[in-house]
DNA sequence: AACCCGGGGTC
DNA sequence: GACCCAGGGTT
């Protein structure tokens, strides 16, 4: 099936693929950190966080003795935070198991945490050659249309299926090559939302669905789940100069991630006074801020804002707070996206 | 197999 | 508002 595809797509992607950062200096380190990067995140967005990432840890040895602050620091507003843990997990299983050195086969790269069949076929097939398949949401994305698939592209069964047909398809070399072709198709030429550009498809003449002109029927995929509504009261409390930030539990959404300190619910002004109070702090001033909306893939954030000004008393501790100034908190604390309207309450002064 | 895990771009 | 993104882990 796809060996007639095999040689125009190189062909085509020799030509016409995009100049990338980790395409110049591809060694499997920087191709793991960019495909772990590139997991569910835009090629824009990784651009940024890839130089920086490979600037402050520049091997692997590096990455399995960052201290985990500065990791998620590296990591801070790409989202997924367990990425990045997962990737220094399989860096020390590297530097202990391997000499430091990324395996070359593809059964020991699947086994490295955070590192599942598309990323293990991307690093084995980009870095050493390896005949494996990298399937991504791209790939279904053309497999679909060129053969006018009916299966739900969501479902693993088709992912694996995809897997064993490209697997048995390859050509003998340029495996990695062959891969990227087929993603950069899908990013570029084969794009999502019934946009295609199918003047520039360099496999135009074996595509199903352009011929029988169904090519917006596909690919098929099953609706996703309803987000659920969460409201919140979040607290910008302020002594001196400095604002109370917490740190998140180590599992769940946003884990190890610090936060303005936040309750579940609108809160009234007397219940949030209340709430201050039992932490030990004295509050002089209380006011109503604005309103904020952040959206996660299964939740949605409605979020209710006060700041309120405490005495600057060290009698009574707060043991659930770090007080911070802005600058610590730019440098060292890892905050989520979701609070980002708040941090400019930090630039404010005593009142 | 269903659900969890972020954030942002695009239509 | 819905969809999607060089997906993987957990249950």
């Amino acid at each position: 099936m796809f060996e007639n595809r095999a040689k125009p797509l190189l062909e085509w992607y020799k030509k016409e693929k995009r100049s990338l950062p980790w395409r110049e200096d591809a060694t499997p380190y920087h191709i793991w950190v960019s495909e772990i990067m590139l997991q569910q995140t835009r090629v824009e967005a990784v651009k940024r966080y890839y130089a920086r990432f490979l600037e402050k840890l520049p091997t692997i040895e590096a990455l399995a003795e960052c201290e985990e602050e500065i990791l998620l620091k590296l990591w801070e507003g790409l989202g997924y935070y367990n990425r990045v843990k997962n990737m220094q997990k399989a860096a020390k299983v590297i530097v202990e198991k391997y000499d430091g050195e990324m395996p070359s086969d593809y059964d020991k790269i699947l086994e490295l945490p955070g590192i599942g069949s598309y990323t293990a076929g991307a690093i084995a097939s980009i870095a050493f050659g390896v005949r494996k398949p990298a399937v991504d949401g791209n790939v279904l994305r053309v497999l679909a249309r060129q053969e006018e698939w009916e299966k739900d592209i969501a479902k693993t069964s088709t992912k694996k299926e995809a897997e064993y047909i490209l697997e048995e398809q390859m050509p003998e070399n340029d495996a990695g090559e062959f891969n990227q072709s087929l993603m950069e198709l899908g990013a570029t030429v084969c794009l999502p939302n019934g946009m295609p550009k199918c003047e520039k498809c360099p496999i135009l003449n074996c595509c199903k669905s352009k011929k029988h002109g169904t090519i917006e029927q596909y690919p098929k995929k099953s609706g996703k789940v309803k987000r659920r509504i969460e409201k919140k009261t979040v607290l910008l409390i302020q002594k001196q100069e400095y604002f109370a930030v917490r740190k998140r539990p180590d599992e769940g959404l946003l884990a190890g991630l610090y936060e303005f300190p936040n309750q579940e619910g609108f809160l009234s002004e007397k219940e949030v006074l209340f709430f201050v109070e039992k932490q030990n702090l004295v509050p002089i001033q209380i006011k109503k801020i604005e309103n904020a909306k952040h959206i996660f893939s299964h939740v949605e954030w409605q979020m209710q804002g006060y700041f309120i000004l405490v005495e600057d008393t060290e009698l009574k501790k707060s043991k659930d707070f770090i007080f911070i100034d802005k600058e610590e908190a730019s440098e060292n604390y890892p905050m989520p996206s979701a609070f980002s309207v708040y941090k400019k309450y930090m630039d404010k002064k005593l009142e």
